[in-house]
DNA sequence: CTCTAAACGAGACGGTACGTCCAGTCTTCGG
DNA sequence: CCGAAGACTGGACGTACCGTCTCGTTTAGAG
């Protein structure tokens, strides 16, 4: 027999969980996602996944975050130009749609109840960092925007994501910015 | 033993086995809802239901047609004015939402992979409908609207929906139209 | 659509359902024989076949003598010789139970409940003539042998039938007789 | 609540499993002994049996061997006289057949295709045994006697089980070794 | 450096539901 | 009334996972 690699322990372990069970994800999808099949992939028992996540939902959750790095938060653009800002923020999102795919987003939302609306607070927040950033360069005269108008370009993208089975198109946010967006922030 | 009634069969066991699905839907939610569950309380066999729809999300959306009757396209409104047309509609999908469940929203979401668009032809031809007769009364200059702002008000509803865990209130509904929907439509 | 042939009554119904048994016994075996099966087969409903017989045992050993047509009862041998003579019945019966096969044996006898006493009855009897015509032709000194020896060389076919896999041998026929039943008979 | 006593294990909980498929088969019978109720009558979930026992006669039979202990083999008579020796084995014969039930014999018979053989042997050798004391004895010349012969007795009460529904009697045995069996060995 | 507590790997356990098959009965319609 | 067709109530099948528990083995870190 070879000789067998130590015993994985901690951190280390913890990403080659997280590794497997996005790899279970891309094997075979999120409604046929289970924990067997995730600890059978990670050559471990099911108890090292319930130690650390109480349910499946929790599990995929954190399997997201450990591929995708940061939220939208931490990479707020600064283009010069509110427009391109926008786009950015919403081309950022439909990255991360296209890499995730849709059913996990519906599984996901599905199995957890609640806390899914710190994610407009995330939005409302870097919306008003461009806004202002685009008073102070003169482009628009005031940040005083209501937040519903604020959310406005994520909520409509998030929309897509939800309801619509292929990926966005570029023409699609592009829409959402000049035809919605813009004109009312710019007002009249 | 009391005289048996006669037994079940068509279009009358099918709208107690459906009766029977709501009654379990609310009664436990939906990730709790089994196939056994209905069949136990239609007080039938779970061949009976997989007889007529192949899997839970079905069964829950010909449960949710039987309750809610027809949809929105076969109960236009026609207030007189634009802004209430419009109200009246989201008023409708809101009340829906109020007593479908979100639970509910998102279960089925998950579990039937496509068919989700055609809720957009169906809010467009609405949209459409509302705006010729507005033209017609002479409130707006033109119905030539893109499709993306005709939809604009029920996608930010639906965005509602499927974001937030409380039931929407009527200053949301307001505010869409208000704020976002007319100015866009009246334009310049 | 063709034009149908009128449709099937009484006693040539009766011999397809009985044909229809005996193909779906060969198509499947015992185990897997279902009611369902045969009636499809005979294209037919479930209930022409309850009509007829009680359960699956019942038809099959409905379909076995239309099949086998008479017991042995009616063809007793008349050889000449009472060692040819048994031999002959120890044939038919080795002979039955090539063409029925194990399985159905077994699930027959496990699914009557009772009756099956009949058969030592009729092999008594079978046997009783064949010895009455040995003494005639002073073959044998008596008659009046015991039930027990009587049925043995049957008995002991009976058991190969039901306990060994395999089809008989003449060889083993040959022993019973030669070995056990002959020397018994001719006593001392 | 209770102190909940520790999940049963291996052998203990096995042998529960066990008693249970004995008392199931006591109360409801083998055509009607079910998987499920064996489960439920011992507390668990189908797998545990599944785990061990492939189908419903695998289990039934371990659920018969262990209750009555051994084989016939690991208790050869040993009384000083071939009649009474012989007589002893079919007596065990006939009380396991009392005990067991002629239902479920025939029941196990039809659900195991094979290894129904293995029984001759084991009472060939038993036999085999005893015939050697015999001659040691004095009683008999020799033990070389046919295999047909030597396994004469035991078949033909196995065929009185198969056949009979009422349980054996004392006489039946009686009449079987002294009838037919000693008669044979002795020769003429 | 030894001892101990915790984590790991493996898999059994008690349990729920799945989706399917079949039994046996009932209903409807056509001949 | 009977045949043909098929739907109904009901029960069990064998499988898949759930989340928990238990076992023996590593491994890190405290004394």
């Amino acid at each position: 027999m070879p000789a067998e690699t130590t015993r994985r322990r901690g951190a280390a372990l913890e990403a080659e969980l997280l590794d497997a069970a996005w790899a279970e994800l891309a094997a075979v999808g999120y409604p046929k996602l289970t924990m067997e099949g995730v600890a059978a992939r990670a050559r471990t028992g099911k108890q090292v996944l319930y130690r650390r996540w109480g349910n499946r939902a929790e599990m995929v959750i954190a399997a997201l975050r450990h591929r995708q790095g940061g939220s939208v938060a931490d990479r707020v653009p600064d283009t010069g130009s509110l427009r391109e800002d926008v786009l950015a923020v919403l081309r950022m999102m439909a990255e991360r749609q296209r890499d995730i795919g849709q059913d996990v987003v519906h599984g996901v939302l599905a199995e957890i109840g609640e806390q899914r609306v710190e994610v407009f607070d995330i939005m409302r927040d870097v919306m008003t960092t461009l806004l202002e950033r685009a008073v102070d360069r003169g482009e628009i005269p005031t940040a005083d925007i209501s937040p519903r108008i604020m959310t406005l370009p994520t909520d409509l993208v998030r929309n897509e994501i939800v309801m619509r089975s292929e990926p966005m198109t570029e023409a699609t946010l592009v829409e959402i910015v000049d035809e919605v967006f813009l004109p009312l922030v710019r007002g009249k």
